[in-house]
DNA sequence: ATGAAAGCGCTAACAT
DNA sequence: ATGTTAGCGCTTTCAT
């Protein structure tokens, strides 16, 4: 259950005492100056202050364990210091990383980031959008494709014309996102296809003929053109896809994916290709709850190259993403007036998950 | 570098154009009533308004697309819906379920969460502290335990305590952190000796008789409780603590670490027990990279149990810690005035990194 | 029950 | 260069 409004309780200093923390109004009148000139000195960037009160401004609000009230500035100003963030899974580790590639571009310019989780879900997805509309953030970053998917897979764009339109920068990952006006939002793109093909391309070179695919449901872009790169160059290098089963980017998808094929009846010598690590993480456990082997057996091969997949055994092959950067360049995206976006190299990486292969 | 204050540029609406967000005033007027009644029925929470001006505001919000601004809610109320997590690595499995269960939590209560990582820098800390008392929170979770240690492992107690004087809760996970006022914020604990014990206990029983230990700085609290648990477990079960290495809790140090025992020599049939699953994970690594074999050659045991823990192969012996529902009880003990930790089992999970052994 | 008006802490003209 | 003052959008007495 989400509440519409931060709940009555939660309140601080409700047990009575607290005293108030100490504002720019303490500090003025302490040091014996305007609040203006207070104002000035400590938040103001112009710098037309004499140094003597400069000084003691500086001195008396130091003293006084002064911090400027970010909710007061933001309402004063009109704009607020947060980037928001809205991420599918944070324990995910891809969109760990891309969160902490945000974090780190925040972190640069002094900005604060606010994490939502969308859990996949459609209707917290919206929820969540309006809530966060009231921060006013200066900008909204979505990584958070959604398992269900079809032509309205981003949020109604209504919603993010409401960003649009009082100044906030919208950024997707992914598909561009329109945003009513016949506009569409800054999109962080990564080459799914063409690194999926390269993959392809290798696994075919590898000798592997046939490929099971296990993606997301069909209409989630990502899933899409990476088993279309994949399908692509795979083709190209002498192999044909022999099923594609679908499920969503979670590590349980792939298991009950590879599961339900293995019942089916898998060959030595298939290939898995997973749309993700994460899912194939997933699959790789099926096989081994099957008895069968990853590796010469059956082989899998991944995307994305979380963290973990180089300590699995054998050790994933994988399409390495920097997500971390692609996290940083969302940041840039949405504070950057001028932004174009850096190309983001992804790299096939062959591990021992697919040993070569001659049958 | 961190800047103090956010940059002007990021400023949105820099272009000159952007309408303004509907506020209050807009609906106010349009449904023809008063600023106060707008204002009770939108977010007021006694109910004191006659039905049908209560309806026609509504109507009117929701045509506008009217969301509250949060920040001049938070200027008015004088707190912020706003609960502070601050992590030392949000891409680290460990942080990153705690931060699922913080944010599920904050969903609950309709509160924000913001996220801000210290990178285990103390500085990075003090300032992100500072900067985070600027937002006024109504609560800050501190899950960052940094890779220095010592007594003066927690953030200075004067910056603690201004979050606390003006009513802010202060919540930390496992030390007992001091508030300056002979005070102690409310602190999450897992029982990390007493689960170190149980599985120095069992992997005695396995047979192991000699230990190398990979921790992080002595002073840590959480490394110096997992050690001390083991130790006393494993010494009880006949075994015997061959020598401590240290670093932090991360997976380069545990390569590091183990690298450097390896290069030692280690004795077919150690066991290697690693203070959290992430460090164990480079030694894992290490242990490959020099030509050894994990298992029945040098066995490794980690804590924590996070999800790659069950993906590494031989799976990873260790002690699961329940990280999001810890996440989750950090987040009740900021909101719920009364608050009383529930115990959180820990459990020992043996998996074939630990075969038994008899040597 | 409703509205007028005084703040909340801060910023930014505008004077001086 | 400094201070005055009118807001920012909202909440909340206090009248009516």
């Amino acid at each position: 259950m989400t509440a519409e409004s931060p709940s009555r309780e939660a309140r601080p200093g409700a047990d009575g005492s607290s005293p108030h923390a100490v504002t720019l109004h303490d500090v003025a009148r302490a040091a014996g100056v305007s609040l203006a000139t207070a104002s000035r000195v400590l938040n103001g960037s112009e710098r037309k202050v004499a140094d003597a009160f400069r000084e003691r401004v500086q001195r008396v609000a130091d003293e006084l364990g002064y911090t400027p009230n970010v909710s007061a500035q933001a309402t004063a100003r009109g704009f607020s210091p947060v980037i928001a963030l809205l991420v599918a899974d944070i324990a995910d580790p891809y969109f760990g990383q891309i969160a902490a590639g945000v974090a780190r571009g925040a972190d640069e310019r002094g900005l604060v980031v606010t994490i939502s989780i969308t859990e996949r879900d459609r209707d917290r997805e919206s929820r969540i959008l309006r809530a966060l509309r009231g921060q006013r953030p200066q900008g909204l970053i979505l990584a958070a494709s959604r398992a269900d998917g079809h032509d309205d897979a981003t949020p109604a764009p209504s919603e993010l014309e409401a960003f649009a339109r009082y100044g906030g920068r919208v950024v997707a990952f992914g598909d561009r996102v329109p945003l009513g006006s016949g506009q569409t939002a800054r999109s962080i793109s990564l080459d799914n296809a063409g690194g999926a093909e390269q993959l392809g391309l290798r696994m075919g070179a590898l000798g592997y003929r046939r490929v099971i695919v296990i993606g997301s449901t069909e209409g989630v872009r990502t899933s899409d053109d990476r088993i279309d790169g994949f399908t692509r160059g795979f083709t190209r290098g002498g192999g044909a896809v022999e099923r594609i089963l679908r499920g969503d980017f979670r590590r349980e998808a792939g298991a009950a994916a590879m599961a339900a094929a293995l019942a089916d009846g898998v060959d030595a010598g298939t290939l898995v290709f997973a749309v993700s690590d994460v899912v194939a993480l997933g699959a790789i456990s099926a096989i081994r709850a099957a008895g069968r082997e990853v590796g010469a057996d059956i082989a899998v091969c991944g995307f994305d190259d979380v963290p973990a997949s180089g300590d699995v055994t054998p050790a994933l092959t994988t399409v390495r993403v920097p997500l971390n950067e692609a996290g940083y360049q969302a940041f840039r995206a949405v504070v950057d007036e001028d932004w174009t976006q850096d190309p983001l190299p992804l790299e096939v990486v062959v591990r021992d998950s697919t040993p070569g292969h001659s049958a």
